[in-house]
DNA sequence: CAGCTCTGGTTCAGTGAATGAACCTTCCCT
DNA sequence: AGGGAAGGTTCATTCACTGAACCAGAGCTG
């Protein structure tokens, strides 16, 4: 979403729109998504989006000037960062997950692309992100995302390594190739 | 949220990019918030969301083509049409609604601008729109809005009327003024 | 019947954001 | 010395958003 520089929907009154006013815009919550699949290098990003450099750059930004996710300097020689969700984004994975399904709902015929799990007990989530076997509702890090039918062939590395099932949250190992 | 007119997250493999590919513009999802308060007629989203009326007017027909809402005649003479939510368009509730939580969450020490409860027992949503209490997901036609504490006062009649507590879905009643 | 209003648009010029390609810098490896 | 990887920045082009103006059908008013 394309939001002018002088965000004029922050008048609405409402929640909605003040959330839309930090992830509203075009790729936002695509990075989000990424972040909380266990993306966080740049270059990960890049691969796994196809996203405009320039554009990614900006949303890293934004999104830590927003506190929801942190720049973490992770090695010194040569310096490099890596972007870590925060507490305020891992708790879009509620709205994440309900876009999911409704965009899953959009096309009924279409196979899943990946399922969500609670990592305890197997259990796939239920539509409002509770566990149905324990009956609440379950925090990302313990949420295990597996692949589904849906999924075609991995084209890139991150693609790749985000077939493996997994926890959300769980960096994703960047092997030397 | 801007998108290309190629559409190009399209390839994405993931239902959140799915999702995005159809309310991820700018506007779109206050549209749609707007349709299930209850709003159905052009003039009143134009004075409720102060949009541009050519955006407006690309908006309602993008959704209505994905089936989102539906255009519907309710008077012939002058033809005049009004825009309600489908299904689909009322299954988009708890990403709103989780969207609206997380907004909430984003300025802890604002007060809420809305509340939403289930209509039979009054209990407050979850973050998908679940009732607490009763453990299950609630309709959108079963959820009472009622107005919190942050709001402000209303400045034109849309506005105000949507200050009363209302079910979701119910049309706004156009008092001739 | 002239003129005004209400509703629901369309058109248009100006602006700002997204895009993709190219370039840059720092560091490491050989 | 040369090459490559990571993480960016810069730039011209394209595209969408913005706000204002304009338009058209229908009813109301005098």
């Amino acid at each position: 979403m394309a939001l002018g520089k002088d965000y004029d929907y922050a008048a609405q009154e409402c929640s909605i729109a003040r959330a839309l006013e930090i992830v509203g815009e075009r790729w936002t919550l695509l990075v989000v998504r990424d972040a909380l699949y266990g993306v966080r290098r740049y270059n990960d990003f890049l691969v796994h989006l196809k996203i405009p450099r320039a554009v990614l750059a900006a949303r890293l930004q934004s999104l830590t000037e927003a506190g929801v996710l942190e720049k973490r300097r992770y090695q010194e020689s040569p310096p490099r960062d890596e972007y870590v969700p925060t507490e305020l984004g891992r708790a879009l994975w509620p709205a994440l997950r309900a876009l999911g399904l409704w965009g899953r709902a959009f096309n009924p015929n279409a196979r899943p692309m990946r399922t969500f799990h609670h990592a305890d007990c197997g259990t796939e989530l239920g539509s409002y992100g509770e566990c149905r076997a324990c009956g609440r509702a379950i925090d990302p890090e313990d949420v295990e995302m597996r692949p589904g039918p849906g999924l075609g062939p991995a084209e890139d590395p991150v693609s790749r390594a985000l077939r493996a099932p997994r926890r959300l949250l769980q960096p994703l190992e960047n092997q030397p190739q």
